[in-house]
DNA sequence: CGGGTAGATCGACTTCCGTCAATAGCCTGC
DNA sequence: GCAGGCTATTGACGGAAGTCGATCTACCCG
């Protein structure tokens, strides 16, 4: 795994570690929803809602669809999948029995 | 998902989001490291390096084996599984073509 | 008993989180 | 068309939490 791409990673498992973030990834995976909906399911306040949705723009986890008065989100495709790999491999790795380093 | 289990599943990825962290699971998924190996190859002071295992063993992703002196860490089985498993579902519902709740 | 390794604790520093106030964009009623 | 209300975003501030380093203790070995 190259430094970069680790550094990538780890900006999308820090902004993904969050519960109300999280919450709303869980809300994005079964509909598009726009803040106003986000706001209510979370029973969190506008600008709160508006914050974690910045943060997950920043992170290229969600993207946007203006219409009109409104602004929908939705989950943005392939987003997650080297987090997934990444903890696949660790995963797997954890079930097979290594070696010890002698000291 | 429970809300149990998506609090670990947060606390599990919050100590995972570390560029520190991340990199030690990442060499304790080729084998079996005791501290000593870790802060030579992390470049980082003793100190460091147990607070961040402290962090790993209290999450419940790494045990650790006495070996006289020395202390063995290795990952611990399935402790990724749900987060490998979370992230999946999450992955795989962004690519799919969801409906828009009516605002 | 000394030498070296791992863990715990304390304190300074930084970063992140949540709330308040202000702004910009869009839609509806008049 | 324009005033007014609703939605969403942004910036700033106070407080909480995490990070890191220095120091000290506990433990095992030769």
């Amino acid at each position: 795994m190259s430094t970069v791409a680790a550094e990538k990673l780890v900006v999308v498992l820090k902004v993904v570690a969050d519960p109300v973030r999280l919450r709303i990834l869980t809300l994005l995976a079964a509909e598009q929803l726009c803040v106003c909906h986000l706001q209510d399911a979370l029973g969190v306040g506008q600008t709160l809602a508006s914050h974690h949705l910045r943060a997950l723009r920043n992170a290229g986890l969600v993207e946007t669809e203006p219409c009109g008065r409104f602004v929908y989100y939705r989950l943005r495709p392939g987003a997650l999948d080297a987090a997934r790999g990444a903890l696949g491999l660790l995963a797997d790795a954890s079930k097979a029995s290594l070696p010890k380093r002698a000291c």
